[in-house]
DNA sequence: TTGTAGGCGTTATCAC
DNA sequence: GTGATAACGCCTACAA
């Protein structure tokens, strides 16, 4: 495997030279850079990444740590971040923590390894008591609703206001009981609180009651806890006309559960959800959801992660994003 | 940040003990070690991966190269190649080629950079007209239909067999006209033309005709592409009362649409998919498929590549797996 | 059991 | 415009 030396030799000029040419670094004559070339392409010469990694002190590679790439959402998510990093000419190493706690914090120390040059992490097990475990001395920044106010940049979904406006269109639609079906509401500052108050403000706007009931809970955001809690709890006589869904991957399997029961939507009751995730708009009936413009989230995180690994230092004050959001309206609240 | 010198200072010992002691090589004496260890803790100090790399010629991640990782059959296959990678103290950097064959060739050379140790490359665009590109110097393992009897190890789904079974079943039941929606059948060997394969196996053996009017070709295997295909073909007269889909993906494009046309499955038309994706069982109706067992296709593909790694050298014969797979019968084919 | 020397391949610096 | 030198931080030999 040739090195940079060979290359040299073989085009008559110096290592650096080759350096040079390889790196586009102006002030290398024509003629010379011709030459450096083609000696490359002749020996087959590939620069030796790791080499460059040691010398520049980068990786060029940042660490995106989520639950699991195999959800809609976290799929959309890491599509989108490995897009957008591509762009920023950094490659993109992916972390399944699993949506552990302790992987989490695991995530965090691997890039002090050096092995990644910032992370974006997705904190779905960590809460605000380990706040601490984000002062670290490379770049973060975090996707997610668990923690706020932390040392690191922060890009967060519009919950409270994108869930609002999705039980707002159940009530428009004329919905007057209205489940949500979250996960356990424990006080902390996390997904399921959030875009439960968001759903509570959109009652009391309307002066409907926010009767406790109406929350169903399911121990984590998929498919199968979705349909089998709202499958129990429709067994046990719970009645209502609308239910907002904290994502989509639970409704989808709030629709197989109502399916299963044998209500129709969303003549007997209309299902929204949180996400728009592509095959939202496929299933049967489509459905309604908010678009929290993941593409733009993507964005602004590896934005903010390239720059502060650009500057290598503090930097400037720690940004806190909160991206917009649209209502897509689909069949399954009528639309 | 502290370095393997700065450690062995700060030990009083030699920076060769600080390596023995965090490679866990034997031969330190338990005294020495704890001195190590506890100055590795009072420094903070974390290997350079950048610097180990170079040294070893190393980097202890692998590259999968697939289309792109929002789509429900490589979410899935990413997870369980992240995992069985993990398994062996692989890291898993993850490439999108949009299912390009020029982004394919390049993440072929992307490796030869020394940056990964190895790839799993989803070959999609690339057809056996690119088998040449596949003899690089550098661990690779193909994971697609498109390439037989490459230089490289290869991992395959039971195509031809899985297809039969599934349109088998669709027989079984008592379908008679039954449409097949995949790629354009190009005459060159890739999903669309193996799985097409194993469907018109199970028409002869039943002894149904095989009319091409039932194949209807859509230009990716999206559920917007299928289900546009299928509006098209439906309003132009087509008609069918089961319907084989290359991928579950696609098979959400045609439930769909059937949906559109007032088509109620499975009484008027069965649909069967291919890759019993996580959401197939949650649909309404839930997707009849069959199950090619990732895991286990993840599991081999890495372990391949890990031996391969491991030996460094030209090694054995190229390995041909090809995986099992099991029907799985549900509400969309009366299941 | 521990230490010394050297080099993996690249590039920043500075001299020419 | 080009080249010599010196690291970057680690680990394989070998020596003590």
């Amino acid at each position: 495997m040739a090195t940079i030396q060979d290359v040299a030799k073989a085009a008559g000029v110096s290592a650096m030279t080759v350096s040079n040419v390889i790196n586009g670094h102006p002030n290398v004559r024509p003629a010379t850079r011709e030459r450096v070339l083609e000696a490359v392409d002749r020996l087959g010469y590939r620069v030796n990444v790791a080499a460059r990694n040691l010398r520049r002190g980068r990786t060029g590679t940042i660490c995106l740590a989520v639950p699991e790439i195999n959800r809609p959402y976290y799929g959309r998510l890491a599509a989108s971040i490995i897009a957008a990093a591509a762009r920023h000419g950094l490659r993109v190493s992916i972390e399944q923590t699993g949506a552990r706690r302790e992987n989490e914090l695991a995530a965090l120390s691997l890039s002090r390894n050096r092995l990644y040059d910032g992370l974006i992490l997705s904190t779905v097990g960590m809460g605000p008591a380990d706040v601490g475990a984000l002062d670290v001395d490379h770049p973060v920044v975090i996707l997610g609703e668990r923690i706020f106010g932390g040392p690191v940049d922060h890009v967060a979904m519009p919950n409270e206001a994108a869930s609002e406006a999705a039980t707002r269109h159940l009530v428009e639609r004329g919905c007057r009981r209205i489940a949500i079906v979250c996960g356990r509401l424990g006080g902390e500052v996390d997904v399921s609180s959030l875009r439960h108050a968001g759903y509570l403000r959109a009652l009391a706007a309307a002066g409907l009651p926010a009767d406790p009931e109406l929350v169903v809970t399911a121990g984590s955001f998929t498919m199968q806890e979705a349909a089998r809690r709202v499958r129990e709890r429709m067994a046990e006589g719970l009645a209502f006309d609308g239910v907002f869904c904290v994502t989509d991957t639970v409704a989808m399997g709030v629709l197989r559960a109502l399916a299963d029961a044998g209500v129709r939507v969303p003549e007997q009751v209309r299902v929204i959800g949180f996400d728009n995730v592509d095959e939202s708009a496929y299933l049967v009936p489509s459905l309604s959801t908010v678009d929290p413009d993941h593409d733009l989230m993507a964005e602004r995180a590896v934005t903010l992660l390239a720059a502060r690994i650009e500057r290598s230092g503090p930097g400037p004050e720690r940004e806190e994003f909160t991206g917009p959001f649209r209502l897509v309206v689909r069949e399954s609240t009528g639309g």
